[in-house]
DNA sequence: CCCAATTTGTTCGTATGTATC
DNA sequence: AGATACATACGAACAAATTGG
């Protein structure tokens, strides 16, 4: 049951816009799934009757959004796509890209939810799934001698704390877990702050995860959640003093990317 | 210094997506700013050699994620335009309507969140700001009688929340508290949640604000914690129980949206 | 390997709408 | 009101990619 009109001109909506809308929520309606193939390029034109060109901006536009993508040749078409996580990240950064974050922005997030994630995957981890995790600190088990290290090391890290997340059964607490890390991360190197070796993060780094690792083990979510906050904590402490030393030494002024 | 190529086909990118990641880097290595204007059609055009058809596609993928807005006329063309929260709303939206979100995995990040907020206003907030918390409270002062009266006071109860991140100086902490009640708000509605009268939600959320209000006022960061979290905490669990009783008469199966 | 069919992708020329002066 | 400058929309043709014979 496609729609033939669209509503003329009652806001300051594009053309392509409003088919864009229209196809979306369409798709919703029907509760179409990923792989679902939308009408071809022709058959939009007959049913909107518009041009060629204005159905393809519309297409974009969905595209633009992750909701569908597009294939050519036969048996190609538009076919609904299900949103990536990467898509979301990249379209909520470009949000996030006009508000000033800081360090201790997305600190004051990460210290609530890395913990909350620790928690409340105490006691719920199969062995393959803590093995996955020691897997990940053996990267960093010695302390990193060049930059190249330093670097690989921070990376490393931030990996520990995407898998941790991927473990979650809460896709909100996954997502946001990870998107937190992304910033984090964006800021860092745009910033050029893993470049500084720090013994010290490093160390306690690696301790802490290693203390997460039993007490997630051994089911104590009380315990868990503890180390991860005084990590967070550390980690938060350890990476305004480098942050601190950083702009006194090279920056005229604080400016995100 | 604009690119006067593009690279051919390294990736599977089409040409307008191409075009867009050009644009796009192209804004953000000059730095400019919302407000200020691409070059026009025809300039990108000739600069990118490529035909209208393309070039306007690039622009609407530009537009779709909130980057750009272009007007008609004289003095119009393509402008940077800063993402609004209500864009990066509906595109992560996006995202969560293909991953199975239940009431309790957005309760599990409020009931973390929203008490961080609080704690982190104790003591900073103006009087008037204070006075705004009050002016929404009093939407509720008195129990609903009608399905209607029920209906408003949800929405209000959801206002106080967003007006109190509204005035977090974290950009991320207030997108992503309004962003929960907003996933919240979706899910309650399309699933008719809020239609239930419930006194004893009502009479505790009254409760809950009126003791959090005492506690900015009075600078008490772990009081207001305290009672965030005893308030979220509640909310979930009787929400929990609302969702339980629906379900039971009348849903078949479990399914959002 | 090539050829044909199918579907999206791209181009160009032209015309229309819209806001400014 | 008219001229100008810009995006917006249309239509027809052609190009590229993919699949199957």
């Amino acid at each position: 049951m496609p729609p033939a009109t669209i509503r003329s001109s009652p806001d300051r909506l594009s053309r392509p816009q409003q088919v864009a809308e229209a196809i979306k929520s369409w798709v919703m309606a029907n509760g179409w799934r990923p792989g679902d193939r939308l009408p071809s390029e022709t058959e939009l034109i007959e049913r909107f009757g518009m041009a060629k060109g204005t159905i393809r901006e519309a297409i974009r536009i969905l595209e633009a959004q992750g909701l569908v993508k597009s294939r050519t040749g036969p048996g190609g078409g538009v076919f609904v796509h299900q949103v990536s996580e990467e898509r979301a990240t990249a379209l909520l950064g470009n949000y996030f890209y006009f508000q000033h974050l800081t360090i201790d922005d997305i600190y004051q997030i990460r210290i609530v939810l890395e913990p909350e994630l620790a928690a409340s995957l105490a006691g719920t981890l199969s062995e393959a799934q803590l093995a996955a995790l020691e897997a990940v600190m053996t990267c960093y088990a010695e302390p990193a001698r060049t930059v190249e290290e330093e670097r690989e090391q921070h990376i490393a890290s931030l990996r520990f704390h995407a898998l941790l997340a991927e473990m979650s059964g809460n896709p909100l607490l996954r997502f946001l877990i990870r998107f937190t890390a992304n910033m984090l991360s964006d800021i860092t190197v745009s910033r050029g702050l893993y470049s500084l070796p720090n013994r010290e993060l490093w160390a306690s780094g690696l301790d802490y995860q290693a203390r997460l690792l039993q007490a997630l083990r051994e089911g104590d979510p009380v315990a868990a959640r503890r180390i991860l906050h005084e990590h967070m904590k550390n980690a938060h402490r350890l990476m305004r003093l480098q942050e601190t030393v950083l702009t006194q030494r090279f920056l005229p002024e604080g400016g995100i990317i």
